[in-house]
DNA sequence: TTGACTGAAAGTGTATACAGTTTTGGCATT
DNA sequence: AATGCCAAAACTGTATACACTTTCAGTCAA
């Protein structure tokens, strides 16, 4: 996609340590900083930056910089309501069209998240987990719905972060497991009602309607 | 979402300049070219060329630059596949909770599209036809999916001008009016699968079997 | 005429410079 | 001690410089 390939590793880095949670919402993020940290000058890493923000992983404010970007409760919402009506649709599809070696993928997939988080690997159990669905369109051959929901599930890593309420993330691999079952059973109701009800699971589990803690003071007033 | 807005409108100019096909698929976009022509420095024009990029509108390959995206048929076929599972479903929670008034808004969005069609206002039909579906998003006040919806028929946009075969769209117009018809009388079922219909039809309407015509030459033998 | 070679021109990728704005820290005043 | 003010430092926004790569034109040899 990006022609430099050094813009788009400073992407992907900060990417991670965003959804890892190893950077805040709202943290600052100096350029200069950034630029000495990884060794390159400032041009990259606001190319870098500007390309967060598209993503909807940091904000721009004018002349005051970037900012780890804090979603509100507002957008959480719609981003698992875009989330539930793609991956229904997506569920529908696949069950459709399924081959046994894409139940056999995607239950690999799942054994994998359980390893995860029975050895207590928390970034690996949340990539995994997200990654889930995004394998779903990959077997499905579509890169384009691939991508968005990529971009989502990021987007839902750094909300989860922030309104985490329990941990009780833990039974999604039983969900996926049980949404495969489904799609194997070819029960394209189930499948879908299953996953329509997983991401609720999921939404539910944040505590959207609890004001965040937040260093923000402006935010906190707003 | 960017801080400066220099580099917003110049991403705004060409979007349109792109989805209103005077910029043609596979079309060299030199840098300096660009910002003589925007009367700033190539680094402005940088920032705008990366996120037209991640918008897909074009592609930058290293050290040659960018071009006018030439969207293939599979990519084509995906973006279709992808606004109609986000589309249907949209439909479907549109018409569980639709009030009067946003059935009045859309009702007027129809009669302005009509009269840009009948006024052979081609630039502003195409556009009015693709911001219905946007206009949905936004008076589900889900600002998140208005935007997805809006870069999708932008892609839309520069796909439908590789492949049209015949400007039949002209009739999207009353499909929509059906549609609306359809959400007032809150029947859900007709409702959603009205729009999974026109989505298909406007889908036909294009020629993505045949070879599109290309000044691309490496494309053209790939 | 064709084809390979070469040097100049044009273009991209990255760093740096510089102007203007925001933030900071301390000093004076209350 | 708290508040307001001002200069210095830090930072962003944009332009420019420069190295390196690709493209192009013209020349020469076959």
């Amino acid at each position: 996609m990006d022609s430099s390939t050094a813009t788009r590793s400073i992407v992907d880095a900060m990417t991670k340590a965003i959804v890892e949670h190893r950077l805040h919402p709202g943290t600052k993020l100096a350029e200069q900083k950034l630029a000495d940290h990884f060794g390159v000058s400032r041009t990259l890493v606001r190319q870098a930056l500007f390309q967060l923000a598209q993503k909807r992983l940091i904000r721009m404010e004018p002349a005051r910089g970037a900012f780890v970007a804090t979603p509100s409760s507002d957008e959480a919402r719609q981003v698992f309501a875009v989330r539930r009506m793609l991956e229904t649709e997506m569920t529908r599809n696949f069950v459709r069209h399924v081959t046994p070696a894409q139940i056999k993928a995607l239950k690999e997939h799942v054994a994998q998240e359980k390893a995860a988080v029975s050895s207590g690997d928390v970034p690996g159990r949340t990539d995994l987990l997200g990654d889930f669905h995004v394998r779903m369109a990959e077997l499905m051959n579509n890169q384009v719905l691939a991508q968005m929901l990529g971009e989502l599930i990021s987007r839902c890593a750094l909300i989860t972060l922030m309104y985490q309420s329990t941990h009780a993330a833990e039974h999604s691999a039983e969900e996926h497991a049980e949404i495969i079952k489904a799609i194997a059973a070819k029960d394209e109701k189930l499948a879908v009602r299953l996953m329509d009800e997983h991401l609720r699971h999921v939404e539910e589990n944040l505590t959207l309607d609890r004001k965040v803690p937040s260093n923000d003071i402006a935010m906190a007033l707003a």
